[in-house]
DNA sequence: GTCTATAACGAGATAGAC
DNA sequence: GTCTATCTCGTTATAGAC
């Protein structure tokens, strides 16, 4: 039977995903270890297992519910009903929060430790920057229709992937210097460059 | 007596830090291990030892070699004489070609790694940056004179932070799909829209 | 569902012979 | 400069009591 969500418990499974998340994000997967998440919890890392069998399975978990709460934020920006630059402003200050955080993306960071991963997660991995892809390709496409994004060259999907490769690299390496502002520099230039959108700190000389 | 090179040795040293270099950058600094590499050599850890006596040590060694190769690589460009564009050009190949071995960037990798890492490795990996971000500012400034290339805002600097970031993210996004025409297309991108840059493949349509 | 105890292995590192 | 042998600790994981 599964386990019964009970009153202020909070739920040990997910006070786990919580503390685990945290530190792939910051450490990566082979930079965390159950004694870790054991000690930040105050339980045993024979109850760890009893939640998460083992640390693949607990990695699985974790994509699993990151990219589940990424889908909602997205559909929660399309049901804000700002148009594509709006939108895709919105996207980029998803990635800002979780520097502000001292985070990586937990994927982005996946990325990089990719190679030692066993499959599952690879395949999960993968999955979550193609339904971000996705995302970007139809505000980019959307944005193309209303007259609000002029892309250059290339299509909108080529457009997407160079947008989300950009916004996790300008996270990879803003981290180490701990400066949000860094990230929302590149970001806002990726965005206005990569996308044609218009930023809301339009200078001047664009040139006549 | 400093470790004499000799004949064919190929100097034990190098050796490991040549094998250790492809582990980091596949697998992170916490995916790979000083028995990996032994085993790789076909010689024991404590040799390992006796060369770099701890792995933080070899850690240092190499992000030190690894700078000072691709500070030979950007004098080069800089040496070969083309205009700015070909140069942002040269630098993104470099990229590429380490993706086609299957690697991502060591830097951007210890990047991802940066909270685990000794402090020395931390200041290496941002002198890193720090380089890179420097000789891109000149290109940039260097095309902005000529005219070969045209920034929209901001400086030739944030410029230069927002194409470390996204060539780094566009290799740690590629990786997993071991598709190389992913990064390269996304460069291109990056380089024609963040700098400016006219690219060899112009298609149409810019507008009036 | 959480615990104690422990297995089984791999990590980084050192001593000392050759 | 490389080896064997060993130390110590941390790792994932399991068995079985409560």
């Amino acid at each position: 039977m599964a386990p019964r969500r009970q009153r202020g418990n909070a739920d040990t499974a997910e006070r786990i995903l919580d503390s685990a998340e945290r530190f792939v994000q910051s450490r990566g997967f082979n930079g965390f270890s159950y004694a870790d998440v054991a000690r930040e919890l105050g339980i045993t890392k024979a109850s760890l297992h009893y939640h998460f069998s083992s640390k693949a399975e607990l990695g699985e978990a974790l994509i699993g519910r990151y990219a589940a709460r990424f889908a909602d934020a997205l559909e929660q920006i399309d049901a804000g009903g700002g148009d594509a630059p709006a939108k895709l402003a919105a996207y980029a200050r998803i990635y800002a929060d979780v520097l502000r955080e001292k985070r990586m993306c937990l994927c982005g960071m996946l990325a990089a430790d990719y190679d030692t991963l066993p499959e599952p997660m690879r395949d999960a991995v993968r999955r979550f920057f193609e339904e971000n892809e996705a995302w970007l390709t139809d505000v980019i496409e959307q944005g193309e229709l209303e007259g609000s994004l002029q892309l250059g060259d290339g299509s909108a999907r080529e457009g997407a992937q160079a947008l989300v490769g950009g916004l996790e690299g300008a996270l990879l390496i803003a981290r180490p210097y701990g400066e949000v502002a860094r990230f929302e520099t590149a970001a806002t230039r990726l965005l206005t460059s990569l996308a044609g959108a218009a930023p809301t700190t339009r200078t001047t000389a664009s040139g006549a």
